[in-house]
DNA sequence: CCATTTCGATACACGAATGTATCGGATACA
DNA sequence: TGTATCCGATACATTCGTGTATCGAAATGG
């Protein structure tokens, strides 16, 4: 099963741009009906091609659905990275929280075609190995910046070493999407997302605000 | 759009046994195919049944889907309920967590048909408000049953009454849940649940075992 | 035990989506 | 600008799933 590179081929100007209004069409249309409820047609359509564009450069949907996730997680990874670093080695939890809270809630259509991503990977074990790579490197990301905080604020209590508490984050995280894809609330799942990382990630005597 | 009841038509007693077959039938599909990929040739093959019987009982996928997510979610709601009355009036938090994280973690191929369902209703407003109706009645018990439990175990420090409380410990297993479809590990997931708990539910100064 | 109703199997027609093969126009490069 | 290559459109064959109509058998109730 090799995808997309056996002979090297010679990626010309028309093509990445074809390539990018599909795997964009492909977001919108993934978005609005659901993975598995979308044929390669539709997809073509909404970008504006013929099939014919599709078979070009990807061989079948799964293949682009992998690309697709592929693109935007690391898009997203960036970000939170960007958010985690923001500051200098010193620095205040809550802020970063404040920050992180925001890249990871950003667009809703991308928690729905995460969670289609999801539960595709829950049934291939190769896929969800990705998926878990993707995850630990977040959890790592997360552990670091809380090593570095260490004496600045509190100490998460009972959930162990950083890595837990970054175990613990991300959890929060996804439990708070759950609920998001529900009510669609955006903000209220910000607000009780930073609310649920203040509590795990601070001393739980210690009231804030 | 009436499903099954229009003319209350006589329930003979082969009618609810093939029923039952083809519910069962079709939760095993959907658990190892994903109800995406999923025809409903395969559910009646899977029965032992023909299309014939499919259409008998039900008009469309989606139909049966909703009846079976209807009964099992159900009955995963009684069983938690259970856990939850255990103990008299009077009782420690742990104890009760324990007890409901076994009845909520059970069986992974629950988890994989409760997110297709998820998936499914984040697209559908009137399937998002019945899930919805069944998380908050959800929280509801878990708020009743945390401030039975008052006085006898530290109250939650940061997330406000019981109500927010209870928000917090279905976002804890929302969250666990998403890492146990990838690395379908229930021992783990278990613990890593009883102790995101305990870390919401008691003050994070007291230190358990 | 018979008559009637009900249920599920079978057969058929239809539509949708897929994959492939071919062709014409655009693009890159000299 | 000319030419060779690449790419995407079109047309076609085929498969797959659906829905319906009909029929025989089993179950129900008197």
């Amino acid at each position: 099963m090799e995808p997309t590179e056996e002979t090297p081929r010679r990626v010309t100007r028309r093509r990445v741009r074809t390539r990018a209004r599909l795997l964009d069409a492909a977001f919108a249309v993934f978005a609005a009906k659901g993975f598995g409820r979308v044929s390669i047609e539709e997809v073509c359509e909404a970008a504006g091609f013929s099939r014919g564009a599709f078979y070009s450069n990807f061989a079948t949907l799964d293949e682009l659905f992998f690309a697709l996730y592929r693109d935007r997680a690391d898009l997203i990874a960036a970000q939170v990275a960007d958010a985690l670093a923001q500051d200098g080695p010193d620095l205040d939890v809550p802020a970063a929280v404040d920050r992180v809270t925001e890249a990871l809630l950003l667009d809703v259509d991308w928690l729905l075609v995460k969670t289609d991503f999801l539960v595709h990977a829950a049934r291939d074990p190769a896929v969800a190995r990705t998926l878990l790579d993707h995850r630990a490197r977040l959890r790592e990301a997360v552990a670091d910046r809380l090593l570095r905080a260490r004496g600045h604020t509190a100490l998460p209590a009972v959930l162990g070493d950083a890595e837990g508490a970054a175990h613990a984050v991300v959890a929060a995280y996804d439990g708070v999407t759950t609920q998001l894809l529900l009510d669609r609330d955006v903000e209220a799942a910000r607000t009780w997302l930073k609310q649920l990382l203040t509590a795990l990630l601070t001393d739980g005597s210690r009231t804030p605000s």
